[in-house]
RNA sequence: GGGCCGGUAGCUCAGUUGGUUAGAGCACACCCUUGAUAAGGGUGGGGUCGAAAGUUCGAGUCUUUCUCGGCCCA
C-alpha cells in the first residue's frame, strides 16, 4: 500500500434533497426550538425592522398570489434580522366582509334557512367561525412555506381589541367633523326595502319607457346655442324630476339642428351627437330639418340648461359636463344626470360639487325633495313624468324598450338605484387629500413607478364612502338626534362603546339597550342608533392602529408594507388615508409592490384556461424551497411568470447549489470551523485562495447593494452565477487535486481547507434567508454554535480581502485559460487526448504578461500535466497543446517521463 | 372604453447619460471524465431586442402609431 493517502470527499449530506418530506421535518425542529422566540431573544434591544403583513381575507385554500406574497415577505425578513435587526413578524387576517355572508347565507340555502328569520348576532357569530376556521387552514398553509412569524400572536380584524379600535378610530374623524352624511345611489329593492351588492343581482329582460326629452338651454359659449333645446334620452323617465345635470362626450361631434314638422318642436332648434342622428329623427319621427351648425363637444363646456319643469318651480340649473361614459351606442350624445339614482351620474356630480340627494324613499316613494310628486311610488310615476313633460312641451317622442334589466334574486323584483344615507370621509374638509399626498412623497417606494400609481389615485378620488348596509362588519358607532338630526359626537360615548367591544366583541350593538353605548349623559329615546356596519377597507386600513401602535414588539409606522399591485387602489391606499386623517402621516416608511403571478405564457391564471398551478402541487412535487427560488430569482417589479417548466428549470438550480454545498461538506468531512476572519493572514496564503477571498469580498458588496434595494433576483443570480462559474468550474476544478491527493498537514491543503471552511459559512448565510430549509439541513449537520441559521447573522469581511490589483491579474489568467482550454478541446475533438491531464501545453504570450505570471503555475490552473511558457511580441495568447509524454502517477495521475515530482517516493 | 405598467436567446435575467460584432447562467447539441458519479469538466449553436414609422452620423436605449399581456377603473 502506498504512504500516499488520497483525500475523498465523504459527507453526510445526501445528493438527492426530497424536500417533500424533508422539509417537515425541519418545519418540526423550528416547533420545537420554538425559533420565533429565540429570533425575538437574539435581537433583543436592537433597531427593529417591522414589516406590517397585509391581511389576506380568510376564506378559502391561498393560491400563488398569496404563497409569493408571503414568501417575499419573509425573504425580507429573514435578510434584516441576518442583518442584525430585530425583524418581527406579524401575520394578520381580514375578517369581516361580504364573502363570509355569503358563504354563511349559502349554507343556510343549503339547509333551507331563512336569513331573515335568524338573529342577526346568530348569523355573526357564523360569520366569525367561518373566519376562524379559515385562518387556521391558512396558518398552516404559510408555515409550510417557511414563513417564520408570531404565529401564536397572530392578529385578525374581528378581534375583539381591533373592533374596538375601529370604533375609536372613527371616533376621531367624527369628532374632527370630516366623517359626515351624504347621500350615495346604491341598488335597492323597493320591495325587501333593502340595498344589494352587485353579486345579489339578476339581470333579466324587462320592458322599460323611454322617452326622448329636452333641456333648453339657459347659458352658452356657442353664441348659437341660445334658444336651443338640448335632448337626452332615457329609460327611467321617474328620474327626470331628480335630474341635476346632463353629460356630454368632448370628443364626439354634436349638431345643431332647426325642426321643421308641425308639433311642439316646430321651429325649435335641437342638439344631438352627429352619430345619432338618423336614430333619433327615426324614432322621434322627425322628417323635415335643417342642420345649422356642426361642433365638438369640448366647445359645450360652461353651458348651462334649464329643467324640462322649470316653469313647475323646478328653477335650479343644469350645468354640463364632461364625462367619457357618455357614447353613442344608444340615445342622443348627451346624458341626464340624476345623482341620486345611478353611479355614473353620482361620481360625475361629485366630482363637479354636486350632491346627491335622498329623493326616493326604502318604499320606492318619493320624497318632499322632489316638488310635484311627494309620495308617488316611482313604479307608477313614469306616466306622470310624460305627462307633464308634454304639457311643458319638453316631450319629443316616447316608446317602450325591452332589455335587459337589474332584479333582486331573491324577489325577482326590478331594481333601482336609490340615494340612501351614506357616510362618507372628506378628502378636502381637513386637507386629508394634501395630507396623503404629502406623505406619499415621504415614502419609499420598490419599485419607484408604485409612487405615481398611488398618487394619481390619491389626486382623482372622491369622498370615502365608508359605510355599508350590512351585518358582518364593526358597527358605526353613530346616533343621530332625532330632533335635530344632528350626530352625536362625544368622546366619552366613543371610548364606552370601545370598551364594551373590548370585553364582548361588537355583537351586541346589534342586540342589547342602546342605553348600555350612550351612558347615563344622553337619553336612548332622543337617538336614532345606526345599523350600518363601516366598510372593510376602514378595517384592513386601521390595523396599523390596533397592531402596530397596540403591540409592545412592534413599532409605528411600520419599516414596511408589502402587497400585490392592486392594493394601490386596497390597502396600501385605504391604510394611508386612515393614518394621515388621524394621524398626519402614513403609517409606513416604505411600500414594496409585486405583481401577479401569471402563466408561462404571461396569461393570468384561469380555470378555464386550465393553466392554474396551486402552492400544494408544488410543494408536493418539488419542496417549498424551489418555490421560494422562483420568488428569490423573477423580478416582482413585473408580472411573474410561473409554470413547470420554469419550475423545473429552478429545481435544476437547486440541486448546482446543493452540489457545491455536498463538495464544501465532503472535503471537509463534515467538519465545520468558524474562521474568524480577521485572524487570516493573507501573506501565506497562495494566491488563489488570496483571489477567492477576494472574489468573496466582491460578491458580499454586491450582495448588499442588492438587498438595500430588495433586488432579489440579480442577487439571487450572482449568488447562483458564484457556484457554478467560480467555485464548481473553476476552483473547485482546480484545487480537488490538492483536496484530494496533498498531504493532510501540507500549508496549501490547509489554507484550501481553511477557505473552503469560509465558504461553507459564507454561503449558508448568503441562502438561508432564500433556502430556509437546505442551509437549516447543513447548519443542523455541522454547526452547535445555535440553534438555528436563522439565529445566525451576516458575515462582515474585512477590507484587506479587497485586493483590486490581484483581480485585474487573475481576470487576465482566467483569459488565458479559456485559451487553452479551446487548444485542449481541438485535440480532444480529433480524439488524441481525452482528460485534460492528458495533455502538455506550450503557450506563448505576449511579453506584457511576464509580470501576472510570478507565483502562477499555469499547468496547475489548466489542470493540465505540464505546461511550457514562452515570451514574445508576436502574438497575445497562442496556445499547442500535445499529448502528455510518460507514465500516469496513480495517485494524482498526472503524466511525466520523470517520476512523480509530489508522489514518487 | 380610460389610466398606469410591461414585451431583450427555449427559460430566468443584465444591458449605465443613445456609441464597437447585444451579455450571463440555465436548458440544448457534441465531446471528455468516472476520485463531487442519478455528479463533475470542456467546446459550441442559438437573438432582424413585440411590429412599423420617425428623430439622429449612429436607436435595445428617444418620439409616435399599432399589437400582445398584466393591474386598476368604467
Amino acid at each position: 500500500m502506498s504512504k500516499f493517502q488520497i483525500n475523498l470527499p465523504k459527507t453526510a449530506f445526501s445528493m438527492k434533497a426530497n424536500l417533500p418530506s424533508r422539509e417537515p421535518e425541519i418545519l418540526k425542529l423550528w416547533q420545537k426550538i420554538n425559533l420565533y422566540d429565540e429570533l425575538r431573544k437574539s435581537r433583543k434591544g436592537e433597531e427593529k425592522f417591522v414589516l406590517h403583513d397585509g391581511p389576506p381575507y380568510a376564506n378559502g385554500n391561498i393560491h400563488m398570489g398569496t404563497a409569493l406574497n408571503k414568501i417575499l415577505k419573509d425573504i425580507i425578513v429573514k435578510f434584516h434580522q441576518m442583518d442584525g435587526k430585530d425583524s418581527v413578524y406579524v401575520p394578520g387576517w381580514d375578517c369581516h366582509g361580504l364573502p363570509i355572508e355569503w358563504k354563511i347565507e349559502e349554507q343556510y340555502k343549503k339547509n333551507k334557512k331563512n336569513k331573515n328569520e335568524i338573529p342577526v348576532v346568530e348569523f355573526r357569530k357564523e360569520c366569525r367561525a367561518f373566519a376562524e376556521k379559515w385562518i387556521k387552514v391558512h396558518k398552516d398553509q404559510f408555515k409550510r412555506l417557511g414563513v417564520v412569524g408570531d404565529w401564536d400572536n397572530y392578529y385578525s380584524t374581528m378581534s375583539y381589541d381591533a373592533e374596538a379600535q375601529i370604533v375609536r378610530e372613527l371616533g376621531k374623524f367624527l369628532k374632527e367633523g370630516s366623517l359626515y352624511r351624504g347621500f350615495k345611489p346604491v341598488l335597492w329593492s323597493t320591495v325587501e326595502k333593502t340595498a344589494l351588492a352587485d353579486a345579489e343581482v339578476e339581470y333579466q329582460d324587462h320592458k322599460s319607457d323611454t322617452i326622448y326629452a329636452s333641456f333648453q338651454v339657459k347659458a352658452s359659449e356657442v353664441k348659437e346655442l341660445s334658444e336651443s333645446e338640448i335632448v337626452i334620452w332615457t329609460t327611467t323617465p321617474w328620474t327626470i324630476p331628480a335630474n341635476k345635470a346632463l353629460a356630454y362626450n368632448e370628443s364626439l361631434e354634436y349638431l345643431l339642428i332647426k325642426i321643421s314638422d308641425d308639433g311642439d318642436f316646430k321651429n325649435k332648434k335641437i342638439v344631438i351627437a352627429k352619430a345619432l342622428l338618423e336614430s333619433v329623427f327615426k324614432e322621434c319621427n322627425i322628417m323635415k330639418y335643417e342642420i345649422l351648425k356642426n361642433f365638438k363637444g369640448k366647445e359645450l363646456k360652461g353651458t348651462i340648461c334649464k329643467h324640462p319643469f322649470f316653469e313647475l318651480g323646478y328653477d335650479y340649473d343644469i350645468p354640463l359636463l364632461e364625462a367619457r361614459f357618455v357614447t353613442t351606442e344608444q340615445g342622443t350624445g348627451i346624458v341626464h344626470c340624476a345623482p341620486s339614482h345611478g353611479p355614473d351620474d353620482f361620481n360625475l356630480c361629485l366630482n363637479n360639487g354636486i350632491k346627491a340627494i335622498e329623493t326616493v324613499d326604502g318604499d320606492g316613494k318619493y320624497t318632499k325633495n322632489v316638488n310635484l310628486f311627494e309620495g308617488i311610488h316611482i313604479f307608477k310615476a313614469n306616466p306622470l313624468v310624460i305627462e307633464k313633460l308634454r304639457e311643458q312641451k319638453k316631450l319629443l317622442s316616447n316608446g317602450e324598450l325591452v332589455h335587459s334589466y337589474p332584479h333582486s334574486w331573491r324577489s325577482k323584483a326590478p331594481l333601482v338605484h336609490r340615494a340612501t344615507p351614506q357616510w362618507f370621509i372628506s378628502m378636502e374638509s381637513h386637507k386629508l387629500r394634501s395630507k396623503a399626498l404629502k406623505a406619499i412623497d415621504e415614502t419609499a417606494f420598490y419599485p419607484n413607478k408604485g409612487k405615481e400609481r398611488l398618487k394619481s389615485m390619491i389626486e382623482t378620488r372622491p369622498d370615502w364612502c365608508v359605510s355599508r348596509q350590512r351585518v358582518w362588519g364593526v358597527p358605526l358607532p353613530i346616533f343621530v338626534n332625532k330632533k335635530n338630526n344632528k350626530i352625536l359626537v362625544d368622546d366619552e360615548v366613543f371610548e364606552n362603546i370601545a370598551k364594551i367591544y373590548e370585553k364582548e366583541g361588537s355583537d351586541c350593538w346589534f342586540s342589547d339597550d342602546p342605553q348600555k353605548f350612550l351612558g347615563k349623559k344622553y337619553k336612548a329615546d332622543d337617538y336614532e342608533k345606526l345599523s350600518d356596519i363601516v366598510e372593510v377597507w376602514f378595517d384592513s386600513g386601521s390595523t396599523h392602529s390596533f397592531v402596530l401602535e397596540k403591540r409592545d414588539d412592534l413599532k409605528w409606522p411600520a419599516s414596511m408594507y408589502l402587497e400585490g399591485s392592486d392594493q394601490h387602489r386596497g390597502w396600501f391606499h385605504s391604510s394611508l388615508l386612515e393614518s394621515c386623517g388621524t394621524r398626519g402621516r402614513a403609517p409606513f416608511e416604505s411600500i414594496l409592490s409585486h405583481g401577479f403571478v401569471v402563466d408561462g405564457k404571461g396569461l393570468k391564471m384561469s380555470k378555464s384556461l386550465g393553466n392554474v398551478i396551486a402552492p400544494e402541487d408544488i410543494l408536493k412535487k418539488y419542496g417549498a424551497d424551489i418555490l421560494r427560488i422562483w420568488v428569490a430569482s423573477s423580478n416582482y417589479a413585473e408580472d411573474l411568470r410561473i409554470d413547470y417548466s420554469i419550475l423545473d428549470q429552478h429545481s435544476d438550480s437547486y440541486r448546482k447549489i446543493r452540489n457545491t454545498f455536498r463538495f464544501l461538506l465532503g472535503n471537509l468531512n463534515d467538519k465545520f470551523e468558524d474562521i474568524d476572519l480577521e485572524k487570516i493572514e493573507l501573506q501565506n496564503l497562495p494566491e488563489l485562495e488570496k483571489f477567492m477571498l477576494n472574489k468573496m469580498v466582491s460578491i458580499n458588496n454586491h450582495f448588499n447593494s442588492c438587498f438595500k434595494n430588495y433586488d432579489f433576483h440579480n442577487l439571487y443570480k450572482e449568488l447562483l452565477n458564484f457556484c457554478t462559474v467560480d467555485l464548481s468550474a473553476f476552483y473547485f476544478d482546480i484545487r480537488k487535486d490538492t483536496l484530494y491527493c496533498d498531504p493532510v498537514n501540507s500549508e496549501k491543503r490547509k489554507s484550501c481547507v481553511m477557505i473552503l471552511n469560509v465558504l461553507l459559512n459564507s454561503l449558508l448565510k448568503w441562502f438561508a434567508p432564500i433556502l430556509s430549509f437546505t442551509t437549516e439541513e447543513i447548519y443542523q449537520l455541522v454547526s452547535k454554535k445555535n440553534k438555528s441559521i436563522h439565529l445566525e447573522k451576516f458575515l462582515s469581511f474585512p477590507e484587506k480581502f479587497n485586493n483590486d490589483k490581484l483581480a485585474k491579474k487573475w481576470s487576465e489568467l482566467i483569459k488565458i485559460r479559456e485559451v487553452c482550454n479551446v487548444s485542449i478541446e481541438a485535440k480532444r475533438a480529433s480524439k488524441e487526448i481525452g482528460s485534460s491531464l492528458e495533455a502538455e501545453l506550450i503557450i506563448k504570450l505576449n511579453n506584457k504578461f511576464k509580470d501576472i505570471l510570478t507565483n502562477i503555475d499555469l499547468s496547475e490552473l489548466c489542470i493540465v500535466s505540464k505546461a511550457d511558457i514562452v515570451f514574445d511580441d508576436k502574438s497575445d495568447i497562442v496556445v499547442e497543446t500535445k499529448k502528455a509524454l510518460g507514465d500516469k502517477c496513480p495517485i494524482c495521475w498526472k503524466i511525466s517521463v520523470e517520476p512523480c515530482a509530489k508522489h514518487s517516493q
